[in-house]
DNA sequence: ATCCGGATCGCCT
DNA sequence: GGCGATCCGGATG
């Protein structure tokens, strides 16, 4: 089992220069989101998040994710067996799971597993990359850059991701007619973090949130469990 | 029909 | 760091 803490990678600066590159947006081959979960869930970070608004494109990279496993996973949804909200997470893979929490808030997951393992990566944040202005309507006009993407509802309401996206496949962005798109991005991050997952009650002993490091989007800065908030650079 | 908890956020202190 | 908002899904009667 992957231990807390961080990995050190070579290469890009981590907010790093803005290029053609980090902007890919190619579409992710069928065959990622048919691998293991936690896989999945690493290598989403760095990956460009975008929905469809008529004839605009709003979307960020990935910088914060989180694995859900399966009904042994006492965190899932999917821990209380099969229901009507979490039924899409039993079917195909690289499809959306959208729920609606507290009340207030959507969040998004890709569904990961293949059909009959319910199993799912939610994301938790981006860094802002297309349609910010976009996502300023949405937030409210004055949302600094940091708040508009920072946590799974602020997310959701950036991009106008709502119950209405639930099952919806995630095409390539290029296609008019997809409302939700995963692309290539800039790929993982220089620093990859690992953390217990957060806002959960059970489940606190696996580490299955990863996220960028570096990246001021992230969520929460200190995840839970770590002492120092400090974040090691070379654990080696 | 009713009750209750939740993979959260924003605002207050 | 504490708390209220607010609504949906699931469980119970």
């Amino acid at each position: 089992m992957a231990a807390r803490g961080t990995e050190v990678r070579p290469g890009r600066a981590p907010l790093g220069p803005r290029t053609a590159v980090d902007l890919d947006l190619s579409p992710l081959p069928r065959r990622f989101f048919s691998r293991p979960t936690l896989e999945v869930a690493r290598d989403l970070l760095g990956r460009l998040l975008v929905r469809r608004l008529g004839d605009r494109l709003v979307g960020g990279w990935i910088v914060e994710a989180e694995a859900y496993i399966g009904e042994e996973d006492p965190a899932c949804h999917a821990a209380v067996g099969r229901t009507e909200r979490n039924t899409v997470m039993y079917g195909p893979s690289g499809h959306a799971y959208v729920y609606f929490s507290y009340g207030q808030h959507h969040c998004v997951n890709v569904v990961t597993g293949g059909r009959g393992r319910p199993e799912a990566v939610l994301i938790r944040a981006l860094q802002p990359a297309i349609g910010q202005e976009f996502m300023r309507r949405r937030r409210g006009a004055r949302t600094a850059e940091l708040d508009l993407t920072r946590g799974p509802g602020r997310l959701c309401q950036a991009l106008g991701i709502d119950l209405c996206l639930n099952g919806a496949k995630f095409h390539a962005a290029a296609d008019p007619s997809a409302p939700l798109a995963l692309a290539r991005g800039r790929g993982r991050p220089e620093i990859l973090g690992v953390s217990a997952r957060i806002g959960i009650r059970r489940g606190l002993e696996y580490p299955w949130r990863f996220y960028d490091a570096e990246s001021p989007w992230v969520s929460r800065a200190r995840p839970i469990g770590s002492r120092s908030g400090v974040l090691k650079k070379n654990p080696g």
